[in-house]
DNA sequence: TTATTGCCTATTTAATTGATAGGAATAATG
DNA sequence: CATTATTCCTATCAATTAAATAGGCAATAA
């Protein structure tokens, strides 16, 4: 095992912030409800830490994807038809950007610190490549294509 | 330095390490030089902190991507042909698995943690296209394909 | 023998991740 | 009006990681 590294797990992976956005965002998209969606009843059928659960829940709020109701009766619900809400919307909110390079991202861009020359730097050539491909799937599937029944399909 | 991690916002990018590594083996082969290159030069050309990039050399030789000589005249070359080592090989090796969960990982498969039922999981269906997809881009492009001749074209 | 080079071990600093805790604000309802 | 079920806010925690630096050991060619 070489010294800095001593673990086998991966760490480039999405957090784990980003997979219970989603599966919070999955669940309130399926039930369909129109009444909002309490964070209790999302944690326990996700089985979610519920403390955690909330400030993601809030973060998603403040980003538009959310809505959220006070008191009694109160709950999460989507502030938008879910045909309009991607995986990538979700994905950037939480996690950030796509790109695995600051020079390529289109929500963030960010020279490189150490950039000699954008144009011809062939590392950025292919994180592009990348990133537009991870863009172009994220970004195309929304909470409204995963409803139960094309699931069952 | 104000902070030890030059790009604020993003938190999924590709780490330092393999940025470095990335250049480093990019001068090396592009270096065309049958003659093993020293550390001092790949980190002065390219402006790497030469500790830093030490152990990472250490890690590309453990992962059989370079071979390395002592003493005098003693320094790093590619392991093998520039066209065998890939984008994906040598991201694998110093960042991890190119997949965003685990349950879409080839080379560290594992299941999620809390999954319910894997074979009708969602997340991991799309997360399954996007480490396909990007497998194929940086599987498919080698040190080879980064000539200079060709960066000029 | 000596200069040059890679190799090894340890330490440092700052940041992030995942999570928990306690309480305040808010709203429906008896 | 009081109760109760909610979200919202602030603070804290432990563990892990990233990035880098430092100092010395080991090998090897000239």
């Amino acid at each position: 095992m070489p010294s800095q590294r001593p673990c086998i797990d991966r760490y480039e992976m999405l957090t784990q912030r980003s997979r219970y956005a989603l599966r919070a965002l999955i669940f309130i998209a399926r039930s369909g409800s129109i009444a909002p969606v309490p964070i209790s009843v999302i944690a326990a059928d996700q089985k979610l830490p519920r403390k955690f659960l909330e400030i993601i829940l809030l973060d998603l709020k403040n980003g538009g994807l959310v809505d959220s109701f006070r008191g009694k009766a109160g709950g999460y619900r989507l502030a938008k038809p879910a045909s309009h809400i991607s995986f990538g919307d979700i994905i950037r909110l939480i996690e950030g950007p796509l790109a695995l390079v600051p020079c390529v991202s289109v929500s963030a861009y960010q020279r490189c610190a150490d950039c000699f020359e954008e144009s011809t730097c062939v590392i950025r050539k292919i994180m592009l490549t990348v990133r537009d491909n991870t863009a172009a799937i994220l970004d195309h599937t929304t909470l409204a294509d995963l409803s139960i029944d094309r699931e069952a399909a």
